[in-house]
DNA sequence: ATCATGGGTGTACGCCGTACACCTGACAAG
DNA sequence: CTTGTCAGGTGTACGGCGTACACCCATGAT
């Protein structure tokens, strides 16, 4: 009993007292392994070693979390590039919010649902998008321009564009998934689009599509687009 | 008591039975006020007058029901026009989207979702993307071409591109709100864009932007783009 | 007359976020 | 050295959620 007490002394001796930034990377450690939803202060305080309530000393309450997480998520996107033309600047920006993004896969949900919940984004996303705007304005644009810009770039600024079908592992299984003739048959395109794709008969939905490829493509057309738009 | 027992049977007696499509189109109402959160199964089954479980009879789960939710409001997208071009083909019906989810705000975020989760789309989602392929494919652009376009229109397609900052009204308050001198030293441009869109001196974040402007722009932009990559 | 069945009911379980009262140990002031 | 403050961790409890499971009952086929 004496032990028992003594080691759950130990215990509390040797645990790193907690802060708001363990709690956030904690989070988003939760997060990155099971999504979004094995995200929830019960599990992230059992992780943390502590009971629930404790979180609420360093966040004010789930959403400000998600708000937390998001900060940590945009801090891991690479500063601008110095010395660098308008285009690449961006190109560069974007790619790597893209590869943020691609190592959290559930961040772009949170996001999305955080930005359109929240009066204002929070300072870091405020900072990320400040100097995103800097970047086309010493690269020529106008504030008329910019401003059309940062509409068209719109969810691609932080390095997603819905990937709206997509190879689709580990998602939910599909109970009515039709046999390819009868997929073929509703849906001509899709298929012949999805057969054209996936050299090799594999599933025929998505996949062998290089996402990343696709990513640029559309990323230097809209850029091209834009620059075609400068004086 | 007997009154009662009669009225009540009165009330079994004129309820007109659940049906899935009266379900669905009592979840969009309920979700069109109060947003998303505001639909649970049994506010749900409290709207219908009917005891939670009863809906299961009618849809598996939630999710079922958020994807029977979707393919209501994807059935509210205009047909393709015949006898126009591709670009004021595809132009007309992404508008058309468009509108679906401006009179349906929680809509882009639960098609998302669902889109992310589910292994397949339903069969309405389907084939709205497969005629919008058709669409291309009938102005000309070639299998690599048509599968290019529609990673570029991506939320696009859907009538959505995410209106990262956007007015604002209706959301949660800021309580860490900056006075304006405070905003332009640490967001120049961000302050100095909204200036310039703003040319009243109201609230500095975003309004007086013309979304759908806004939105067309882009959305001319990226099928212009395309228009330039036909042979 | 019987019986199967589709659709509504009631109860119950385990999860969730979080309000509120409480405790405790470290540290500053006297 | 005492005393008081207080940041930070605890325990309990509440109301809401999705939904499994057992049930009942009216309808219509046999």
């Amino acid at each position: 009993m004496v032990e028992i007490a003594r080691q759950a002394d130990a215990v509390h001796r040797t645990r790193t007292p907690l802060s708001r930034a363990r709690v956030l990377s904690a989070a988003v450690a939760l997060a990155d392994e099971g999504g979004v939803d094995a995200l929830s202060m019960r599990k992230l305080a059992q992780v943390l070693g502590v009971v629930p309530m404790a979180l609420y000393k360093h966040v004010a309450n789930k959403n400000e979390l998600l708000d937390g997480m998001i900060d940590v998520l945009v801090g891991e996107i690479d500063p601008p590039v110095a010395d660098a033309d308008w285009k690449t600047a961006v190109r560069l920006r974007v790619l790597s919010a893209r590869r943020m993004l691609l190592r959290h896969p559930w961040a772009s949900g949170v996001i999305e649902a955080r930005m359109k919940a929240r009066a204002a984004p929070t300072p870091v996303v405020m900072e990320y998008l400040d100097s995103m705007i800097g970047i086309f304005r010493a690269g020529g644009f106008s504030l008329d321009l910019v401003h059309h810009a940062m509409h068209v770039m719109g969810s691609r600024l932080l390095g997603f564009s819905q990937e709206l079908f997509e190879d689709g592992a580990g998602r939910e299984p599909d109970p009515d998934a039709l046999p390819p003739e009868e997929m073929a048959a509703r849906y001509p395109h899709i298929t012949e689009l999805a057969m054209a794709v996936t050299h090799d008969e594999g599933s025929v939905v998505g996949s062998g599509c290089d996402d990343q490829y696709e990513f640029e493509f559309a990323l230097d057309l809209t850029l091209d687009g834009l620059a075609r738009l400068l004086p």
